[in-house]
DNA sequence: ATAATAACGGAACGATCGTTCCGTTATTAT
DNA sequence: ATAATAACGGAACGATCGTTCCGTTATTAT
């Protein structure tokens, strides 16, 4: 980017410009988070990344380093707006239990309307990736104690207004939450579009509270 | 396998028998199983298997046609012994709350000792191919309903015979059970080693019952 | 011993994989 | 207008993919 030469003592600060890039990166990324979520890491190939993010593959290489980087970014990207996202909802509610339910009320909502059923990123990438590959194993473990925490701090604080009964403890109730959620996004990724068998489950859960 | 020869009016039944196979088709499909489960079918090479199997390439296909028919049988196999077992558990149960609690601390057990965690191979399936691949959507759901209809029978028993609460309709029990698992099983592939998380989640559940 | 043939070992196939390379294009400070 | 250079389009790379092919081997009724 920078070139500083030096002659006879005196130095020249030259900058160069060069072409603009075509697009926008956050929006790339969010279409790499579709087709990923959609396919799987290892079902997505670099033709279907070229076609879908609409970047010729030296732009896709040279923007994202190579499939693994950008499915890296990818999953960050998922992760930090779902987090943001669920943060948001539980500041803003006025009764956390109305809350919870809303949540799993809305994962139901989309199971159902999912055209291409895609679950949820993050389980999805947990159970095909994390394991083997450390980055990914981190992300995911990352995003269950942070979710999970947030959950917590939810819980405790409908506890303490009378919003849920404390008969649980909320570390464990958040935890079941947590699974719980899991098992909704798996049967929606395993294409389930029974909203019956949906609502027996949240029954159930919600019978806890 | 069967030649016949008409000469002159006699018919001559001539029957020749080849090389047997060196393998049982079964214990090849039992190494199958365990390598799919572990790396997922796009996971998977076909030099994977040729190695792990510990047959050649041209058996291999001979005897399963290609990968996804080998993938297919693995996974039915799994299926059905899963399936039985879970069966015969809960027919040799006395108390059908001990029984569904020992399910439960069975897979944490097996969630914490396995070294290569592998979770569980339908769920690991389901998330990666339930919605690509239409022959393998259907062995997941009937899965899913046949698993799901032995907690539902297990869980009435045990109402009628008043081990378990009956506030909670055991439709609804048998498909929170069954969500609950799922769950777990997704925890343990993403590397959970924790098991103070999983007592905790049994903890909840069981506070239902 | 012979004939028939499935099982076997392993080379070879075309297709596709992820990635690199290179000539061209667009941009901007000079 | 020129110089510098990142972005671009797309051909090309070697590696690996799943699968097929073919010559050899082992088996058993005859």
């Amino acid at each position: 980017m920078f070139r500083i030469f030096s002659i006879f003592g005196k130095e020249f600060n030259f900058e160069a410009m060069a072409r603009t890039k075509e697009f926008n990166e956050d929006q790339a990324l969010d279409k790499a988070i579709e087709i990923f979520w959609h396919k799987g890491y290892n079902g997505t190939s670099a033709q279907d990344l070229v076609t879908h993010l609409g970047l010729s593959r030296s732009s896709l290489y040279d923007t994202f380093g190579d499939k693994q980087k950008l499915f890296v970014k990818s999953l960050q990207r998922y992760q930090q707006q779902n987090e943001e996202s669920l943060k948001l909802l539980f500041e803003n509610a006025e009764n956390i239990k109305t809350a919870l339910t809303e949540i799993f009320k809305q994962a139901v909502v989309e199971s159902l309307q999912d055209r291409i059923t895609k679950g949820c990123f993050m389980v999805n990438s947990a159970v095909e990736l994390a394991m083997h590959d450390p980055e990914i194993g981190k992300i995911v473990h990352d995003n269950q104690k942070a979710v999970e925490e947030v959950f917590y701090q939810a819980i405790k604080k409908g506890q303490e207004y009378g919003q849920i009964s404390d008969k649980q403890e909320a570390r464990s109730l958040a935890r079941f939450i947590f699974n719980n959620y899991s098992g909704i996004r798996v049967l929606a990724r395993a294409g389930e579009r029974d909203k019956q068998v949906y609502d027996d489950i949240l029954k159930s859960i919600f019978a806890l509270f």
